[in-house]
DNA sequence: TGACAACATGTCAGATTTGACATATAATGG
DNA sequence: CCATTATATGTCAAATCTGACATGTTGTCA
């Protein structure tokens, strides 16, 4: 939970609420961008681990590859929905997006 | 995975891709929207748990009655997203929605 | 070096989701 | 029975998310 962090998720269109500096964050929000976070690793691991390209991907879910990139690096422009999505076109099942998101 | 909730389930909105009977549905449309209904029944049992009415969590959340009521019905115009939201604001923490997705 | 493949970043019109509101339907107590 | 409170259902303009596309960057192999 370094401000380090925090800036880097910032610089890429992360602005929660109004609120510009490290204090603002509740703990809500930040629970939230953490899991988003932690969602977006999970589709890249599955995804290597399948030996899958971007391209690939995009195409079982009618998507774009630059949405997948996105997708993959937290970008607030794509939802957990989204990334709910692609775990289960990627085949993963609930016990495991379940228990990655345990942590 | 009863026919009768299918049925149930296109009735309350949901018409996945252009199919119309239950042999249609792909293994990943039917994860998704058991995901959902699994994160619907778990803001309402964490918010009776509580002890709050539909309008006070809708206050938490800067949302409304009406989206809390779909929401907890698992309507299809209610994004995991919010879900997710609301099990934030209630209070959950990360391993618990864990579990409770894992099954 | 250059060609190629995979991935990242930016933009935007169209699609989906949102809060808000009106109104309907329980459920409870008097 | 009538209020009152909680929840459900329907609609819609505004906000957000989406796929598509262009283009930029990085890595790799010869």
């Amino acid at each position: 939970m370094k401000k380090e962090r925090i800036r880097e998720l910032k610089n890429k269109g992360w602005n929660i609420g109004e609120i510009e500096d490290f204090l603002g964050l509740s703990e809500e929000e930040m629970a939230y961008i953490e899991l988003k976070i932690k969602l977006s690793d999970m589709v890249r691991e599955l995804r290597e681990k399948k030996g899958l390209t971007q391209v690939e991907v995009s195409q079982k879910l009618n998507s774009s590859q630059s949405r997948i990139s996105k997708m993959e690096s937290g970008d607030p422009s794509v939802s957990i929905d989204l990334q709910i999505k692609s775990l289960l076109a990627l085949g993963a099942t609930q016990e495991e997006i379940g228990k990655w998101i345990g942590c």
